[in-house]
Formats: structure tokens, C-alpha cells, sequence
DNA sequence: GATTTCATTTTGATTAATCAAAGTCTCTTC
DNA sequence: GAAGAGACTTTGATTAATCAAAATGAAATC
């Protein structure tokens, strides 16, 4: 068994390879997404490579092994999981369930988790619109994503705004991104971190990512 | 914060000290109950001690603090209510939950116990029958209790046999304890570990206290 | 009262995870 | 290409929890 450390480590390389789109991962950011000092990750990856959950080339960086890929869904299946439960069922508010789900993701045993999946409704998006793999340790195919995600040139329909704030709400309707409105990307710009977008047959204008990511669409 | 460690020693101090009736628990059983060498519940308890949990005198015995009890409580009130879900949300069986509760009930912030307790409606019993402490820290007055912990001369009505097994509900069967049947201790032996009993108007018989714990009636 | 027995305590080691600080690379910058 | 800056690794220590085995104490037996 996996202490809830190693789990943890594994799940953050999981997460960051999936964040940066890069199946490398640097020791830094390792370090620093978990809060450790830079010598105990160097340390940790170590073991993890001696588990064989990792390959580690020396000043490089880190990759998953098969194994360790299979670890990281898993347990990112238990954390999504575990957040939906909160969420939907204890009606905790979806900005302060990180921490909760981050403890019990480690406590579940597959049985429990599995009758939790079926008590939910094997559900596919967790309550941030993030996919939850699945046992096997794949992604839903998501039908759901933000504007940020987006492949340019194709339309979608703004399905969810996730950020129900007054300013925030009262921006989008000004912009017109109510739901059902049809809209396309124009163009993505990764480095200016900013996407281009036409709402209907208007002339286009520009979103920036945090703002971009809020908005859910279908595709 | 104290460790999911020290919790599980106070717990076990705890429910040792309730089982035997006597506030000093043996060195011995709580390394057995903890399955831990011997040396390592000495020094661990040595630790309770700084942190003013328990009690300690040396070879005689641990008892609570006051602050170790109420840790003692919160725990058992954190274990029996995960059991609770277990059964009641999820539907596992009964005999299948206390490992799971074990890993769970120290994974659990106080904010989602509450809500859970919540969203099970602040029960005071546990699927076996044990009551829920409250959040204070005190046992709910046991409306239910098995026929070992009876006063006699009172009449009781059956409400529950805990041991579902085939062997055992025929032997009930025979014997006319069936739930909803009324019964009276006639009397309590503890020495000879068995309890005198009489169910309706027929004369009475002896059960083994096994047995007797096995059957619950409400007061 | 001496001896034996058995529970308990002490001692010395081990493992996982961590940190601070010293040492080493590698990549810019000049 | 030398120097410096940052990122990374190594080293040496620490803490919590554990074990096995040796030492101790108290109670029971002779």
C-alpha cells in the first residue's frame, strides 16, 4: 500500500503534467506545490522511483511510469469523488471542500468509494466541472469545458457560468455570455493568456484566462 | 492537532475503561488491544501523559484526563457516526464497517461530521446499537440497551436481535425472542456471566451472556 | 524468606518523512 | 570562456512510531 504521502506526490505530478501539458514535471514545481523543501522532494521522487511509480532523470525532471499514471487517476478519482459527495449531498459550499477532500481521499477504501460512485449517480464532473476519471483510470470523454480549453473556429453554447457572483454575473450579461447564447473562439493566445471570442454575429473581443475559464460551454 | 495515533490509543483507553467498568486500564491490554508490542504502548502512553491526555502510574495503570476523555468521546461519536453512513447511506453490512470507520473517522473535520450527522438526523445510535455520544461529549440516556446491561424485575420489550445468522434467529425462535415480544430479567449473575429470564408468562431460563448482548430491548 | 514467573519498562535500532544548509550543476550574461 | 545566478542534490539531523531483546519489579509459589 501506498502511504498518503506517496499518494499525494504522485497525484500532484498527475496534476501538473495535466496542467502544463508537458509529461515532465520539474522538481520545483513539485517542491513547491506540496510544500516541501526542495531536498525532501528530491529525496521522495527517489523512493517513488525505487517503487517504480516514476522515471527520474537527475536535473531534469520526473514522468509517471504506467503505474504511477494509474495511481495518480485513482486517487484523483477519489478526490473528485469526494468533493461531489460534499457538495451534493452534505451541501457544503464548492470553495472550501479542497481541504476536506484532500484528507478523505487517502481514508476510502475502494469498496467504500465505489458505493459512494453509485450512491452519487457515478457522476461524470465533480462540482468544479472537472471529469472524473473513471475506475479504470480514464477521463470522460468531456463533453463540457471552458472557454479557455477551447480548439479555436467552431461554435459552442455557453452552458454554466461557475463564478455566481454579482460583478461577475453582471459583466457576462453585459457581454452577452448568458447561457444558451451561441458562441465561437476566434483566436487563443497562450502567452498573452487571453482568448479571443465572438459572441453571435457581433465583432469579437477578448477574455482573459481566469475570466475565460469560468465560462462552461459544449462542444 | 493530535495524531491519528495518539487518537486511537485514547480511544482504546477509552473503550477499554467502559468495558471493564474500572477507570484504570492495564499497560497490557492496551497493547493488545492496539496490537503493539509492549514497549511501544509504555513509551507512547509516557507521550499522553506530556500531552496531559492520561494518567499514568507505573506499573499500575493509564486513566483519562478529563481533556483525554472528551478526545475519547469525540472519537467514539466520530467512528459510530461514520458507521451509521456506512450502513444507512451507503448500504454496506453491518459486519463489514468497523475498518473502514477506523481509517475514516480520523480523515473527518468537525465541520463535515457535523453535516453528516446533519444529514443523517442527529441519530443516537449506531447500526450495532451503541449510542452516539453528542457533540458535548455525553452519552444519550440508552433508550435501547441489550439484556446484559438490564436491571431485572422490569418488563422489557424486545426490539432487535443483532446476530442475523441462521443458527442464531432459530435458536430465538424457539426460545419466543422475537422482537416485539415482552420479556423480564428475572436475574443478573454476573459471576457466572449468564442472566435468568422470563419471557411472557412461561417459567424462566438462562442465556450466556454472549447471547444476551446479542438481544436488544428497549426500556 | 528465596525463587520463579510474568507483566512491564528500558534500551538501542529502524523506518518514513521532513528541514536547513552546504555543495554541485547548468544556463545566462557579459 | 569566466562569472554569477538559480535550480537541484547531498548531507546530517530531527521527529513520531515502531520492534526485539535485555532489565526490572511485583506477585505467587515453594
Amino acid at each position: 500500500m501506498p502511504s498518503a504521502t506517496v499518494e499525494n506526490y504522485v497525484k500532484k505530478i498527475l496534476v501538473l503534467s495535466l496542467e502544463t501539458d508537458e509529461e515532465q514535471v520539474g522538481m520545483g514545481e513539485i517542491a513547491k506545490g506540496l510544500e516541501v523543501a526542495a531536498g525532501t522532494a528530491t529525496s521522495m521522487i527517489k523512493n517513488l522511483e525505487r517503487s517504480k511509480l516514476v522515471r527520474y532523470k537527475s536535473r531534469q525532471g520526473v514522468t509517471l511510469t504506467a503505474k504511477g499514471r494509474k495511481l495518480g487517476m485513482d486517487m484523483l478519482r477519489r478526490h473528485r469523488l469526494v468533493e461531489t459527495f460534499l457538495v451534493e449531498t452534505l451541501g457544503l459550499d464548492w470553495t472550501e471542500i479542497h481541504l476536506e477532500a484532500e484528507e478523505l481521499e487517502h481514508a476510502i477504501s475502494d469498496k467504500v468509494l465505489d458505493r459512494l460512485d453509485k450512491f452519487l449517480g457515478r457522476p461524470e464532473f465533480d462540482p468544479h466541472g472537472d471529469p472524473i476519471p473513471t475506475k479504470n483510470g480514464k477521463f470522460a470523454e468531456r463533453r463540457i469545458r471552458n472557454l479557455l480549453e477551447c480548439q479555436s473556429k467552431q461554435p459552442r453554447t455557453i452552458k454554466l457560468l461557475t463564478d455566481q457572483s454579482t460583478d461577475f454575473l453582471n459583466f457576462a450579461r453585459r457581454k452577452g455570455l448568458v447561457p444558451g447564447t451561441s458562441v465561437e473562439v476566434t483566436n487563443r493566445d497562450l502567452i498573452s493568456d487571453a482568448v479571443e471570442l465572438r459572441v453571435g454575429k457581433k465583432k469579437s473581443f477578448t477574455l482573459g484566462s481566469k475570466a475565460a475559464k469560468k465560462i462552461l460551454v459544449s462542444s
